[in-house]
RNA sequence: GCCGGGGUGAUGGAACUGGUAGACGUGCCGGACUCAAAAUCCGGUGCCGCAAGGCGUGGGGGUUCGAGUCCCCCCCCCGGCACCA
């Protein structure tokens, strides 16, 4: 071994070991059972980022140390080479986006291999390659055939100037980022999905996924939103409204019905359509919230506003008018365009109630209001008036309180004062959201929130104007881009036949490669030579889709690809996909928590449907991996705008005590502005290039730090002095195996007389490897694992008995810290077993096992506390019993003291642990 | 606004099942080596206190022999998003 850790001659012998041996290559016919391991594959983007080096480097670690285990590791990688950057990229440098993402494939590909990953390389597949594509247009056209695709108009952010469809990132402040023109909204057919179909076995397949985080199965089921409620019927009110019909709103709270005071509908409701026509202040706001980007996010934060429209519907219970008010935060797209509003029970009412002084009828009774509302009741019984006789449309309209007894025989005083304080106690400030008692409610008064749900859902039913129902928040996925670089939608439009898919024979649908967009439209739909064909019903003249599908359509079935990633005959190979799937452990960012991975298990299912795959879900295990951080710096200028100054330019200055009190550009020694730690972003300036990390320090110690800094699931701060405290690591562990090999290697310890040091080394050796296995196989804190092989190694370091027992024994340490820290840091490893072993191979090896006999102890330490406190501690004989441990410990000297001549009142003990003596 | 996740030394983090708070790394301080520096090695390092001891896991309360961990209230940060009726 060379004295000294030189990471670039061993990096590359290691990689060029793996070439030779095939090491990675993932084969059908092993005899030992499969694991597959998923890393998100990459878009191309130009070169990699810290957060591919975790994403890949978890991965990685996880496929060495299964591979260890005994499995059959696949690891594969692809691209995700479809997308809108590449279109961006050719705009700006005239270069088409097929050349530009092959280009960065190649050279993205380097990157991924100097890493040093165990990747199948057989099996890399790229999504914008028509051997792939080609089965996307082919289960579309089977997917189309069976209905689960069908067409409709939907909404989309469009942009006057450019006569272009812009994404919801391509709008900025409401403009166009290129033409800056103000976004309308713009209604074109796109292509559905009807995941709506799958909504209940997507939301029910939530619980047979254990090996997910709870976080991303919750933001699931609250996507998918499964809700049940009540459709509820207002029929017109035909005067105002100028024809008979009836206004269905949805709602959960079907308890609340008799608090409804007005409805609100969303712009586009069709029961707006003729009285938009003589109103122009009703018709300039209908125009005004048509306006603005699609971006649910935008809609979110917009000012809630609304207008009376002059309309009326009836109340299905009491036949009362209520007012129709049209609402900017009512959206067309969910459930019936249109809701009932509760004031009195609901926030969003409440707020718009408030605005726009609409009346607001409390019906829930909260424990307090309810025991005043009782005591009401025999108030007026006492004089023989009825509760429920004066409540339906006036007494609840606590606006209107004052109104209310002239309506009323004579009644006493005291009875008036007793209506008007009650309504003194719904004048409450906010609404009250919870479930509880009917008052005010007419028949339905007393009944609980639950009692009237099922009550009234009956009564609309009876009276055919409503009826439960199961409501799910999520929509159809619409796949239409109206975009270049994408997977063309297999579909010929044939003025005689209609919308016909290409048949199997004619697939693929290819793209062609050779052209440059130019930001204004679609390209194809300029191109007569992609879309003019000929009908393949009937032969006549017709016209192909321009448009192509949304890229994370690509993304949802590529896992299954890999199985068998060369297949000619089909999208997959069954016995391949039956070998390989599900994916046993998936590893990506948690910005995927949702769409991504909804539309993979969507997938898995269609395919599944189709006899394509087997099981009902394609990941077994999930692992979210959190965001790479690194501080930010800037300078503002002039006009107020920040400067951001890359951290590497950077350098902080810290008081005696290493607390940062200021930082200086090193270019010019003055002072900069310390701002937040953030996700590494072009945006902020703050990225740090794996590259130049690699090729100052190598890969094994960019690996290392990017495990060592945090657990894979929490987001990771960027250290320039964390990644050379990693490689210091790395070259203690180079000395401590090159000092020991230079006197000879030894086989490592088997058995025989050992000191009292070598013993306790051997315990530490045993526990470390216990503790490293649970920690990458069950738990996946590769920190922790990093953290007992440096105590370990600097327990080695301490102990330096050179008889020969003791070498064999720091020959078994030597040999495990090789063993163990292989699935992070393999180049290292190997060279080290190369010192260790000369002439075997680390490949061949499997993880080291936890020596039972040398985890054997005879005495233990215990803990001594006094009232919760820590006072002392004992060494004890293993097996002691509790009477000598409660002797032992009253009589240690610090408890002495404690108890100051008194007694104990009570002595726990945990054993194996502590001792507690309660004074 | 809603949902989810967090808040522990100067700092990244550890403490896995309610049982020694601060492992390991970084930084800082001191020392060795060196003409000197870097590198390397050794020692120290939660706060207050001379010490005994006390205090300490965002803040307040509670449960418990014992709370970073469980419960209630509040504050702050991050992520996601959906006014979902």
């Amino acid at each position: 071994m060379q004295p000294n850790y030189h990471p670039e001659s061993i990096e590359q012998q290691a990689q060029r070991h793996w070439d030779e041996q095939q090491a990675f290559h993932a084969g059908e016919a092993s005899g030992k059972p499969k694991y597959y391991c998923l890393s998100m594959f990459p878009y191309p983007s130009g070169k990699l980022h810290m957060g591919h080096v975790r994403n890949y480097t978890i991965g990685d670690v996880l496929s060495r140390y299964q591979r260890m285990k005994g499995y059959n590791v696949m690891q594969p990688m692809g691209w995700d080479a479809f997308g809108l950057p590449a279109e961006n990229a050719a705009m700006a440098n005239n270069v088409p986006p097929a050349a530009w993402t092959y280009s960065n494939i190649d050279y993205m590909r380097k990157q991924l291999k100097s890493l040093g990953l165990g990747i199948d390389w057989s099996r890399e597949i790229a999504t914008c390659r028509p051997d792939y594509y080609r089965w996307e247009q082919w289960l579309f056209t089977r997917l189309f055939k069976k209905g689960v695709i069908y067409k409709k108009t939907a909404s989309v952010n469009w942009d006057p100037v450019d006569h272009t469809v812009l994404a919801n990132e391509q709008v900025i402040d409401g403009r166009g980022w290129r033409s800056g023109a103000l976004v309308e909204k713009r209604d074109i057919p796109m292509y559905f999905f009807r995941i709506t179909q799958y909504a209940e076995e997507l939301l029910t397949g939530l619980d047979t996924l254990e090996g997910w985080p709870e976080q991303v199965k919750t933001m699931q089921r609250n996507w998918i939103g499964k809700s049940s409620g009540c459709e509820i019927h207002f029929s017109y009110d035909t005067e105002s409204v100028g024809k008979s019909g009836v206004l269905k709103v949805y709602t959960t709270r079907p308890d609340t019905l008799m608090g409804a005071t007005y409805v609100a509908v969303a712009a586009e409701h069709p029961i707006l359509e003729k009285v938009a026509q003589n109103d122009v202040h009703l018709k300039s706001f209908i125009e005004r919230c048509k306006r603005g980007s699609v971006a649910e996010a935008d809609i979110a934060t917009m000012e809630k506003e609304g207008m009376p429209t002059g309309l009326f519907v009836m109340h299905p219970i009491t036949s009362e008018k209520l007012p129709v008010w049209v609402a900017n935060y009512v959206l067309m797209g969910y459930g019936e365009g249109a809701v009932m509003a509760v004031p009195a029970h609901d926030e969003r009412d409440y707020a718009f109630a408030m605005n726009y002084d609409l009346p607001v009828k409390h019906v829930i009774a909260s424990p307090e209001l309810l025991s005043k509302w009782e005591k009401l009741t025999y108030q007026l019984e006492a004089e023989g008036i009825e509760i429920n006789q004066f409540e339906l449309n006036k007494f609840g309209m606590i606006h209107y309180m004052s109104g209310i007894l002239t309506d009323l025989p004579e009644v006493s005083l005291a009875v008036i004062e007793a209506v008007n304080e009650f309504a003194d106690q719904m004048q409450i400030e906010s609404p009250n959201v919870a479930h509880g008692t009917l008052v005010c409610s007419g028949k339905y008064n007393g009944l609980e929130s639950h009692e009237a749900f099922e009550a009234i859902s009956a009564d609309l039913q009876t009276k055919n104007c409503g009826q439960k129902r199961t409501q799910y928040r999520l929509r159809d996925w619409g796949i239409s881009r109206q975009r270049y670089w994408g997977c063309p939608i297999p579909i010929i439009h044939c003025p005689a036949c209609g919308d016909v898919p290409v048949p199997d024979e004619q697939l693929p649908v290819v793209l062609p490669e050779n052209v440059v967009p130019d930001g204004a439209g679609s390209p194809l739909a300029k191109m007569p030579e992609f879309y003019e064909c000929a009908c393949p019903q009937c032969g006549g003249k017709a016209r192909r889709e321009t448009d192509t599908m949304d890229t994370f359509v690509e993304s949802s079935w590529y896992y299954a690809r890999y199985a068998s990633p060369n297949c000619a005959s089909g999208m997959v190979d069954k016995q391949a996909a039956q070998q390989w799937l599900p994916v046993d452990q998936y590893i990506g960012g948690i910005e995927h928590a949702i769409l991504h991975l909804l539309y993979a298990r969507f997938f898995h299912k269609l395919m599944r449907d189709e006899g394509l795959v087997q099981g009902d879900e394609p990941f077994k295990n999930l692992l979210t991996q959190g965001m790479v951080v690194a501080p930010t710096f800037y300078r503002e200028t002039e006009g107020g705008k920040k400067q951001w100054i890359n951290p590497s330019e950077v350098e902080v200055k810290t008081d005696e005590r290493g607390r940062p009190v200021g930082a200086t550009l090193r270019a010019d020694g003055q002072p900069v502005n310390i701002g937040g730690t953030e996700k590494m972003a072009k945006s902020k300036n703050n990225g740090v290039d794996p590259q130049a990390i690699i090729n100052e320090f190598g890969a094994d110690t960019a690996r290392l730090f990017m495990m060592f800094a945090a657990p894979p699931d929490q987001q990771l701060e960027w250290s320039d002095a964390g990644v050379e405290g990693a490689f210091r690591f790395l070259k203690r562990v180079w000395k401590a195996t090159h000092d020991h090999v230079e006197q000879g290697v030894v086989p490592a310890y088997r058995g025989g007389d050992l000191s009292a040091m070598a013993k306790a080394l051997r315990l530490q050796l045993h526990q470390t490897i216990a503790k490293v296995d649970d920690d990458m196989g069950r738990r996946k804190t590769f920190n922790t694992a990093i953290a007992a092989n440096m105590e370990l190694l600097n327990a080695l370091v301490k102990f330096d008995e050179q008889t020969p027992a003791a070498r064999s024994v720091a020959q078994e340490v030597l040999e495990a810290v090789a063993l163990m820290l292989n699935p992070i840091v393999p180049h290292l490893s190997h060279a080290l077993w190369a010192g260790l072993r000369p002439g075997d191979d680390l490949l061949a090896q499997a993880f080291p096992k936890a020596d039972a006999n040398a985890l054997m102890q005879d005495e233990i330490e215990i803990v001594i506390q006094v009232n919760g406190k820590l006072r002392g501690n004992l060494t004890v004989a293993k097996n002691a019993d509790k009477a000598t441990l409660e002797r032992l410990a009253l009589a240690h000297e610090a408890v002495q003291k404690q108890l100051a001549g008194g007694t104990a009142k009570k002595i726990v003990i945990v054993p194996g642990r502590l001792i507690n003596i309660v004074a």
